[in-house]
DNA sequence: TCTGGGGTCCTAGGACCC
DNA sequence: TCTGGGGTCCTAGGACCC
């Protein structure tokens, strides 16, 4: 039996900022993304006793709670912080998996001798954090990744719930299957359509079913409903060997745009963006991905396969301006975007040590702004370049087992 | 102050080939 | 050749996560 714990950081920005200002303690604040058109990314724990939620837009928070104070996102702090957690976590067990900028799961399985039990690290972690950092964090702990996931949901702020085997069942029983992490809006409302609601009644649905309704997931959703899952943590060095699937930037623009040169320099502007992202991964591309969001926010993609791999800007701008002029634009655009796929590594540059990876991992981290739901996704260590104030993104890998959805 | 930005994985249909 | 089926590649869209 493996002993798993996930650790959550609470309004993890909004937190760092309050501890970086004084002036925003005890205050109803949030950090916000971009100044023009954006969502609430964090709001401080004062601010969501006003109702104030992540992925609010900024007149909605301001509604809610009129003396809020919007801070703009600063991505260099919150990954210097997550190093110094990643520091402290990894005293505990070099099995220490980044979930997000502000997540982790643990395998503590085996670190009784040193530590104590489950229950006594994490309240260890907790102190550390506290002590070092002045940051609280929910932690859950469970046999596996999927229920320690769903115990640090359970009590926030500063939470500690241990799910037992034995009470894994009565957990799970009437539980909504829409906490289950895998499980969206959409998976949830096809699942009341067959009428599951329930973990419990996900559990015991006969598999014929699930399998004949949802196909190739339907024995991990019923595995889902009952609480089982083998997905092993994956180490950091782990995650940071595995490559990258695709590369790509959008933005939302400040004003709905039907100038087609104005497009075409915003599509010019992200394709270095990526561009020089892919180099310094050392990656190329065959797949070139055009992302448009019209006013009414209907968004749609458009794709071109190359006959070679490129990662220069301007060849990927050649590319994605190409298909957008095969368009016909029918409203104002509000949203561009570039990636590029169907990656390919140029081996005979790669100099790729681990523990080399490794150190630059740490040194160049988690760069752009994601939001949540309030995360960051976190950049591996690929940079060639240090002190490069450009934005890395990151892969937004995810755990294997909820890979499938 | 109308609704951000980064990913991964899966599905389904059509082209094309044998 | 009035007719089938398998495989691969490509594209578009959608679900899910933070």
């Amino acid at each position: 039996m493996r002993s798993i714990l996930h650790i959550d950081m609470n309004a993890f920005f909004a937190s760092v900022e309050q501890r970086a200002n004084p002036a925003l303690r005890g205050r109803a604040m949030a950090v916000i993304g971009s100044e023009n058109r954006g969502v609430i990314l964090s709001p401080s724990y004062e601010a969501r006793a006003f109702g104030v939620k992540t992925g609010m837009r900024y007149g909605e928070a301001r509604l809610a709670c009129p003396d809020i104070v919007f801070v703009p996102a600063d991505s260099a702090k919150y990954s210097h912080a997550c190093e110094q957690l990643i520091e402290i976590w990894r005293s505990f067990t070099p099995l220490v998996e980044l979930f997000s900028i502000d997540e982790a799961f643990l395998d503590v399985t085996g670190c009784g001798e040193l530590f104590g039990d489950p229950v006594q690290i994490a309240l260890a972690i907790k102190e550390r954090i506290w002590e070092e950092m002045k940051l609280t964090c929910s932690i859950g702990i469970g046999p596996n990744k999927l229920l320690a996931k769903l115990g640090s949901d359970m009590q926030k702020p500063d939470g500690l719930v241990l799910i037992a085997p034995d009470d894994i069942a009565a957990v799970l029983e009437d539980l909504p299957v829409k906490e289950i992490c895998g499980i969206g809006p959409g998976l949830t409302q096809h699942l009341a359509a067959a009428g599951i609601r329930t973990c419990g009644e996900l559990g015991s649905a006969p598999l014929r079913l699930l399998c004949s309704r949802f196909g190739i997931i339907g024995e991990r959703l019923r595995n889902m409903g009952l609480g089982i899952d083998d997905d092993p943590v994956a180490p950091l060095a782990t995650q940071q060997e595995e490559e990258s699937k695709s590369m790509g930037h959008s933005m939302t623009l400040d004003e709905d745009c039907s100038d087609m040169p104005l497009i075409e320099r915003h599509i010019l502007q992200l394709s270095e963006k990526v561009g020089r992202r892919l180099r310094r991964g050392l990656y190329s591309g065959r797949t070139i991905t055009l992302t448009l969001r019209y006013a009414d926010f209907h968004t749609f993609t458009r794709q071109r396969r190359l006959r070679h791999a490129v990662n220069h800007g301007l060849d990927i701008y050649a590319t994605a301006a190409s298909i957008l002029h095969e368009l016909r634009l029918e409203q104002p655009v509000r949203l561009v975007g570039v990636s590029v796929s169907a990656l390919e590594r140029d081996v005979e540059q790669v100099p790729l040590f681990v523990e080399e990876r490794k150190r630059k991992f740490l040194a160049e981290a988690m760069d752009e702004i994601n939001d949540r739901h309030g995360a960051f996704t976190v950049t591996w260590g690929t940079l060639a370049e240090r002190n490069s104030h450009e934005r890395i993104i990151s892969p937004a890998w995810r755990p294997e087992g909820d890979r499938q959805y």
